[in-house]
DNA sequence: AGTCGTCCTTGACCTAGGTCAAGCCGCGCA
DNA sequence: TGCGCGGCTTGACCTAGGTCAAGGACGACT
């Protein structure tokens, strides 16, 4: 929990390759911020503070409309990073972010970051990979809520999260939030999670774990090729 | 239309800024592509050739479902990129590229571009600025789609294209790939444009062109404030 | 000028998934 | 040990937008 500054820049990605006095340079920089379940860590529209590594708990970024709904972007969880785009960009916070537990990050300001970025050539790769694959989990979500129905995605998102082996799992998030980033109701989430086990493709166990059964017929649901259910 | 290699380059905001030296180097490495009507320009999943500047005319860039619907993208005209996430992520193809018409590109292969970007830190920064756009179009592309209904998607999607002033001006593609764009059926698309001009929002002029003339409420149906439709 | 091939429009109908309402379950707290 | 509250489930109903089918407009060839 009391990690330090230096450990948990050290535990993400996106600094992996990093060299050791560009990391002193980058822990020299950095602030911790401590956030309670359910505070916000910063709204939309507002300036971006700078990127956020998490340590430890998980932040929920999320959009809503003007009719009050709301679709969660992304689940946050330690060793990853949110904020890095509109820091790089800079631009305005481009949606709300908000700590779903007690959560510890790890805050690098934009100036400061922005001035390490222009003289730090591994940093800038590293960042530039670290988007590339943001982008591309982006436009595959789009994907999902464009071109397949409710089943299709939910059947995907399983077998992405289960990570390939058939042992009981657990949801890394609420149903409901879940149900939000797959954008389906809650209603609908727990309706179709109910048809994959009565037709015992899953088998779920409590309300926040499941075991996959079947995958290999999960696997050609998710792929559109199964007679629907 | 035959502008040298060197015209195109220069003519993308990517290389902007970049150094006349680097962009020569560039320049050398870079071959041109040419493409026909409908031609494919690469599938989905194929190993990413290279990043892909247009010089002349327009690419479609979608994804299909195993269904056969499809959704696309983003329509890429003269000056502007594709392909640019996967050479720098170093993943195969996300999506179906196609030439909407007669179209002229130069193509940068993804190895001596890579090996460049290990060595240019100002492309370094420029593409990750220009892939922080992207990002962001894509977040906002996925909030209009989840979070607000096809009149409001519409009147974003105007506004947007219209630039500012009240003059008439041409959609930059079919009304089929808009539909699909917006996730829409062509269908839908027309009904709604429909319903706008009934409502006295927007003029029809041909069916390529239009005009917003009543901007203010446009905004408002765009924000969600107006009393729908 | 005629014919074909796109694209676009319009109407009638249908359905996936949302909405509303009620009840249940499980956990933290007194 | 009981209470309250948030999250989950289920059922009955509803609607935005999709699907299907039938023209209409317009340009590209002959």
């Amino acid at each position: 929990m009391t990690e330090s500054i230096r450990d948990i820049l050290a535990s993400c990605g996106f600094f992996a390759e990093v060299r050791e006095d560009s990391l002193d340079r980058l822990a020299s920089m950095a602030r911790r911020k401590h956030y309670v379940k359910g505070e916000q860590i910063f709204r939309q529209g507002e300036p971006c503070p700078g990127l956020f590594v998490v340590g430890a708990g998980s932040v929920r970024v999320f959009k809503t409309s003007p009719s009050g709904k709301e679709h969660v972007l992304h689940i946050i969880g330690p060793g990853e990073t949110f904020a890095e785009v509109a820091v790089i960009g800079e631009f305005p916070c481009p949606a709300y972010a908000e700590a779903v537990q007690e959560t510890s990050t790890v805050l690098l300001p934009s100036g400061p970051l922005i001035r390490e970025l222009e003289s730090n050539h591994a940093l800038c790769l590293q960042l530039m990979r670290g988007m590339a694959r943001w982008v591309r989990h982006l436009v595959s979500l789009m994907e999902d809520i464009v071109l397949r129905d409710a089943g299709e995605r939910l059947a995907r998102h399983l077998l992405e999260a289960s990570a390939g082996e058939s042992q009981p799992f657990a949801l890394s998030q609420l149903k409901k939030d879940l149900a939000s980033h797959l954008n389906l109701t809650s209603e609908t989430l727990s309706r179709t999670l109910r048809r994959l086990a009565d037709a015992g493709l899953i088998e779920q166990l409590g309300s926040q774990r499941l075991r996959i059964i079947r995958r290999e017929e999960l696997q050609h649901l998710a792929d559109g090729v199964y007679p629907k259910l």
